[in-house]
DNA sequence: ATGGTTGCTTAGCAA
């Protein structure tokens, strides 16, 4: 089962490359985020046509996720369902060829000790209690997404720059730290443990062209499914050409299941 | 050199 997470940044202006990558790659699974449209503007269709069923919690203007898969997604659920107030649209879940995926998009937090920080840090603690409320760890389970977390030294090219940002800092390592602890594994660390790699790289500044990136996208498994991942990889190729995502989809491979 | 990008929505925000 070959599985992918990709933020796109925009499905209505990212279709046409979304469907031409699912036609070339042929994933079994993949979980979007950032769709920033509602659940009305979603192509279906098109979807449909490629191949592919789909369970979408969408938003107007920002966030939204989905999960596309071959076979229909089963037991779908949006949010975390903890009955706090939230209008954001950043988590789904579907159980597809009996594993739970989860498709996130973690709060960027915009500048630290911001407002937005703090939801951040309230949204990933929200997550963890929804795994534990769940017991996910316990069965076959991925959480794939746009952590907006780099999770050590290595995941970006320029540290030093990158350095007590939001997207690196000593606390958001510790918070990624703690999904670890709970038994998840980085899905693509097993694979490729030392050196730098990039899943996302701003629009500003030629970022990409200079490689000044960040590995923020993740495939996180349970122990179960982390026991049949015989591969993962960046599909950095899906960053160049026009109109990009400003993120590259990550992707793992799974024995069974 | 106090800049630079993209997308959504309508000049300002978010990433």
């Amino acid at each position: 089962m070959l599985v992918a997470t990709w933020n796109v940044n925009s499905l209505k202006i990212r279709k046409e490359r979304v469907l031409a990558w699912l036609a070339d790659r042929r994933p079994d699974v993949v979980c979007l985020q950032e769709l920033k449209g509602v659940d009305e503007a979603f192509p279906f269709e098109e979807i449909r046509q490629a191949g592919y069923h789909a369970a979408v919690f969408g938003q107007r203007t920002y966030n939204g996720v989905a999960i596309l898969a071959r076979e229909e997604p089963a037991e779908v659920e949006r949010g975390f369902g903890d009955g706090v107030d939230d209008q954001q649209a950043r988590l789904i879940a579907a159980t597809v060829a009996g594993v739970r995926v989860l498709s996130a998009y973690m709060p960027n937090g915009g500048e630290v000790d911001s407002e937005k920080y703090e939801y951040k840090k309230e949204w990933l603690g929200r997550l963890k209690t929804y795994l534990e409320r769940r017991d996910l760890l316990s069965q076959p389970m991925l959480l794939c997404g746009d952590f907006n977390i780099a999770p050590e030294k290595q995941d970006a090219s320029r540290p030093e720059e990158w350095e007590g940002t939001v997207l690196f800092n000593d606390e958001m390592r510790a918070k990624f730290q703690e999904f670890l602890q709970m038994g998840l594994v980085d899905t693509f660390r097993m694979h490729q443990p030392e050196g730098n790699f990039n899943s996302w790289w701003d629009y500003r500044q030629l970022a990409f062209p200079k490689n000044n990136g960040l590995r923020i996208d993740h495939i996180l498994a349970s122990p179960s499914m982390a026991r049949c991942c015989i591969a993962s990889r960046i599909d950095r190729e899906a960053r160049k050409g026009k109109l990009p995502s400003d993120h590259a989809p990550v992707f793992a491979e799974f024995s069974a299941s």
